[in-house]
DNA sequence: TTGTATGCGTTATCAG
DNA sequence: CTGATAACGCATACAA
């Protein structure tokens, strides 16, 4: 806060100014306001009348001249401009925010070389530790490395085994996907899947090909239907499929946006969803799937709380409590018309 | 930075450390590094040549401690989870970035009592100002009152006209997009508004009315198709429009959500886009815009420039520049196949 | 229980 | 040009 004037500086009220008017000394004033018990209740509760009326913060940075924390932490993104990173970053600013620590962002645009800057800027600036928050979930180099303070890595793990990364299963996404598709009765299951250079999409392809295995059964089209991110693949492939005149009566899509595709591309084809043929996608974009035709049942990641987890951690790790494990977030099915009536 | 041992504190190297290896006194290399004038430029580089081989890194906090500035600003958003704040939130950043600022990040989760919470966070960690960035373009309350730094406040302007707003110009936006549909030659156009009570949705349909009303025209269906920001009211409204039998040759919607809706509906309806009905749509939403089919005309709002530009006029202001204006930002009209081949 | 004195790392003001 | 030295605001060891 500020003094009455409304200013910083020279004008703010200090801890000699509530000592002052408490008729106490600056260090009573100290241990008081900071709840050391060598003080009498009385002697207290004049001092913290004081500061009340005075309207007293002390000054951060006098404060962190002594102290070994700064109560902030920075948050090293890789491109904000990605639907994925922000839940992340919701959920880490909701946790840091309820334990009263500040969250300096800085973002790289995916270029190493900012980064680099950033990341001085940020140990400059001295925080208590750093949140690494990935553009995709492939595995990223580690900048643990002669960093002062804890690391943490969410959403892209660090390719470092030694570090703490947080990351989405994927892997059971695919699980539970087809998972999901069986319990409504799918056994021709055809999976779109999007970018091969995406881990995520190799991921959710072991996942969901290891609960067709045991279900005795395997993808219709093949394992190798990988393409991009798009409604336009979504719906070639669809069509290609159709084309082929193996018949299917589900298809997992990678994202929802591929999903889109394939659900525009059945209409045209003339089958019904999900009468004819389930779809589902992942991600839970709720603006896609609760618009979709039919609404679309959707694999959610659960960022928000992945990145909540990993404020989590972080603080931990900050108290001292040395981690280095490659932890995976829980994900879960929204069931959705697309998959049959609920 | 931190010393060789990788650590802060105690640990670290200081400007005391410096000036022994330098051979001078504490004052000379404070100079030195500052870049003062009065040091002899042998001096001067003896200095550097020793904070860099100890890799020294000036403690901010004691740096703060005298100076009035702290290159912190605050950045209070009302809802982070909106795909609209992002593009601000990045441009200032940008910014920001640019002029060695940091900017500390604070979400109030479109709550005044956690805004109150994080104002005063913020104003004790010392701001040198404060980027207040709303969930609409809605005016909102000032919260300038009281706070001892410049606020700028971007996409909803504060309610008070004393302070400084920056905000998308949406009854350009309206203007543009009228006058774009009409440069192709349509003249029976409809708009499918979103949300009465967003003023985006007011003020585009202002803009809309006022270009229409130079050539002499007015809506087809009237200026009243307020509804929701989705696809299924942009689909609702087409079936009602074509229902009605009254003829049109355009269609501008609200939202590139509603303007899907709408492309679908007409696919079902049978009309051919462009060729009998030209579609366009606001926010320029990549994902929605480029793979829709045909791919979407739309406004775009420039909300990258927006948030950067805030970022410049707060720094102004920290300087001393003061004020006081509502601010219109440049919005553009981008076009694609759904108003006609290019 | 309270007060005094000192240090945290830097910048700024003076002398030299 | 350079070097002591006093702030800056607070916490804390130590003395009373």
């Amino acid at each position: 806060m500020a003094d009455s004037k409304g200013r910083y500086g020279k004008g703010s009220v200090t801890l000699v100014d509530v000592a002052e008017l408490a008729g106490v000394s600056l260090a009573t004033a100290s241990k008081a306001i900071n709840g050391k018990s060598q003080v009498r209740a009385e002697t207290r509760a004049k001092v913290l009348e004081a500061a009340r009326t005075l309207s007293f913060t002390p000054n951060p940075f006098a404060k962190a001249l002594n102290a070994t924390r700064t109560g902030t932490i920075g948050m090293l993104t890789s491109d904000l401009d990605n639907r994925f990173v922000l839940p992340v970053l919701l959920g880490a600013e909701d946790a840091f925010g309820a334990g009263s620590m500040s969250i300096l962002l800085c973002d790289a645009r995916d270029d190493a070389i900012r980064e680099q800057h950033h990341l001085k800027t940020l140990l400059a600036k001295r925080v208590d530790g750093l949140l690494v928050v990935g553009r995709t979930t492939n595995p990223r180099p580690s900048i643990t490395d002669g960093i002062p303070v804890p690391v943490v890595y969410v959403y892209a793990p660090s390719e470092d085994p030694n570090d703490l990364s947080l990351t989405p299963d994927n892997r059971q996404a695919g699980r539970l996907a087809v998972e999901h598709l069986l319990s409504r009765g799918r056994r021709r299951i055809a999976l779109i899947n999007g970018e091969p250079s995406y881990s995520a999409a190799q991921d959710r392809l072991v996942g969901a090909i290891s609960a067709l295995d045991e279900a005795g059964l395997s993808l219709v089209g093949g394992p190798g239907l990988f393409g991009q991110w798009s409604e336009r693949w979504g719906r070639a492939c669809v069509q290609a499929l159709v084309d082929t005149g193996e018949p299917f009566d589900a298809i997992l899509c990678g994202s929802d946006q591929i999903a889109r595709g394939a659900l525009d591309q059945l209409r045209e084809c003339g089958k019904a969803v999900p009468r004819d043929v389930a779809v589902m996608g992942f991600d839970n974009w709720d603006v896609l799937a609760e618009d979709a035709r039919p609404p679309l049942t959707s694999v959610d990641m659960n960022l928000q709380d992945l990145g909540r987890a990993a404020a989590q951690k972080l603080v931990l790790a900050i108290d001292g409590a040395q981690q280095s494990e490659l932890l995976y977030g829980k994900v879960r099915v929204v069931p959705r018309e697309s998959t049959g009536v609920l």
